[in-house]
DNA sequence: CTTGACCCTGACACCAGTGTCAGGGTTTAT
DNA sequence: ATAAACCCTGACACTGGTGTCAGGGTCAAG
């Protein structure tokens, strides 16, 4: 299938179809023309991807082990749990860091509504 | 005092000094020779920068409401608590969607020891 | 044969604050 | 007077996935 046809079926952009194949993701065939021919498993591959992604994986990072999980369970691949490590690492801090600015706040409105009320008086 | 005078009593580099600057957070006077000289309030000004910065303000943001918090208490500034409210809600919604990730992560690598623990019996 | 719908590559823009370099002036101490 | 340490402006890079435009081929239906 063509690009257009991929991109439709997967919810993905063109743009961002171009993208995943120059991040060495899915290497589609060319055509005489030079049209990227897709076959249909790259529907399948695509899907992975955007999974991957949204667990707040790079293409970079993806691209390390896409080729394993693709012909196997992820239980196989032995880069995916120290991947899924250390971005669990990075999520807490991140989640730390959130949750102290939040307080922060919090803290910083609590105290304008004192102040005002302490006017109002 | 002179710019790198202030970078050194705060802690921010040159560069973002005149970033700031340029964003309209402080207006150093120009000597003859064209350099910036500050006022030694301004240490208090950068400082307050920073504060704000760390709360995930933006200097545009910032540049909204920064005169009105150095003349008066944060209390008297109309323009702090919407912020603050937006900021809050912009917090949570990340808060949640990394919470989601975090949950999905975690979920995966336990589906994974599982199954490699399957694979040893 | 023409029109419209696709496809191709390359490149700029975005976010936002910071680092860094180039190219050049000023000041200060020796 | 010379060198070191400052200061100035302007500009590019970075992060990373996506939108979008320019400029140009291809193909299918009328």
């Amino acid at each position: 299938m063509k690009i257009g046809e991929l991109a439709a079926l997967t919810g993905v952009s063109v743009r961002s179809l171009r993208y995943y194949e120059r991040q060495g993701l899915i290497q589609p065939f060319r055509q005489d023309n030079g049209y990227r021919e897709y076959s249909p498993l790259a529907v399948n591959t695509v899907e992975t991807i955007k999974l991957y992604l949204n667990l707040g994986l790079s293409t970079e990072e993806i691209a390390g082990f896409l080729h394993c999980v693709l012909k196997n369970k992820e239980a196989f691949c032995a880069e995916v749990m120290p991947l899924y490590r250390s971005k669990l690492e990075e999520i807490e801090r991140q989640l730390t860091e959130l949750n102290q600015i939040k307080r922060n706040l919090q803290d910083r409105m609590a105290s304008i509504l004192q102040e005002q009320q302490n006017e109002e008086e």
